[in-house]
DNA sequence: CGAGAATGACAACCAAGGTGTCATGATGGA
DNA sequence: TCCATCATGACACCTTGGTTGTCATTCTCG
């Protein structure tokens, strides 16, 4: 009766993977709260948690860049990193590679802010990670980063 | 220098479930893209889509219900829910359990065009699969919803 | 039966994030 | 070297996913 018929089993690995892509609607939304709830707490809004912490794992990078890396506009990634700016969580620095657009890096305070956050959410993470094994995780990272790569460059039909 | 000192390695099991962590916001929006650019064929929107989608594989339930599994407050779903009834893609059938909400439940109409968006969701995904494997895709599963339920009862500190 | 919980309806609101545009400055090719 | 072009920053505007608050109703249960 139905065209498309998943069946008991969900046996099929694109189903599977479906599963996966419905689980990130969900998880996306109870991380964002858990982190809304926290984040204040530095002064930060979410967004700007983004930047800090990528600032804070890949070092010194432009807007430009940070945009792509986090799959926001850079107008929008602009936006944040004024934000942060103007409450010296970031500065300016010289980029070698292009005069105009300016390489962003953390403050020291800046970094004491983006670190007492992620201290704090990976306390929260070392409970949840419970029996889970490494092995798991890496799994599990190997499957969100295969997914992430594909739906960057492919088109729907 | 620094109090938290990932280092190279990036080791522990917590630094790695942080990695898991990070990688769901981008991922959430691109393919939050991805369906808002395929879903508007079928006169959806996104939260539309996940009402749907989420009857299609649990069967009718309340408004309620939809907002719990979907970490969305009720009022939201009810939205959508209303929405998706206009066009007479769900239908309301009594509830034997609570006379006052009813369940909603798929109309023809409404099956079709979920099962058209999920069909070509699946097509994309197949391509996405590559040479992941089951126990893969099955570990990633493992870890969201664990961080998944987990995000839902804890508070953080 | 009465109190309190659950539901639906509706309004107000918030914030994430995108888009469009402009001016300016960088860059690379003819 | 100069010009066309691209990339960047700045700013305004908008969309919309999603929440919160409130009220009236209805259900449920002690």
């Amino acid at each position: 009766m139905r065209e498309t018929d998943p069946g008991p089993a969900a046996g099929a690995p694109a189903d599977r993977l479906a599963e996966v892509f419905d689980l990130v609607g969900p998880l996306y939304r109870r991380a964002q709260r858990k982190v809304e709830q926290d984040v204040p707490r530095e002064g930060l809004s979410v967004g700007v948690r983004a930047v800090l912490n990528l600032l804070r794992e890949q070092g010194p990078m432009t807007v430009p860049q940070m945009g792509r890396a986090q799959a926001l506009s850079r107008q929008f990634v602009q936006r944040m990193v004024n934000d942060a700016a103007e409450r010296g969580l970031v500065e300016l620095a010289a980029n070698p590679a292009h005069k105009r657009s300016s390489l962003i890096r953390l403050t020291p305070e800046g970094r004491a802010a983006i670190d007492a956050v992620v201290e704090r959410e990976r306390r929260l993470l070392r409970q949840a990670g419970g029996d889970l094994t490494e092995a798991e995780i890496d799994s599990c990272l190997r499957v969100l980063s295969r997914l992430l790569h594909f739906l960057d460059d492919v088109d729907m039909d």
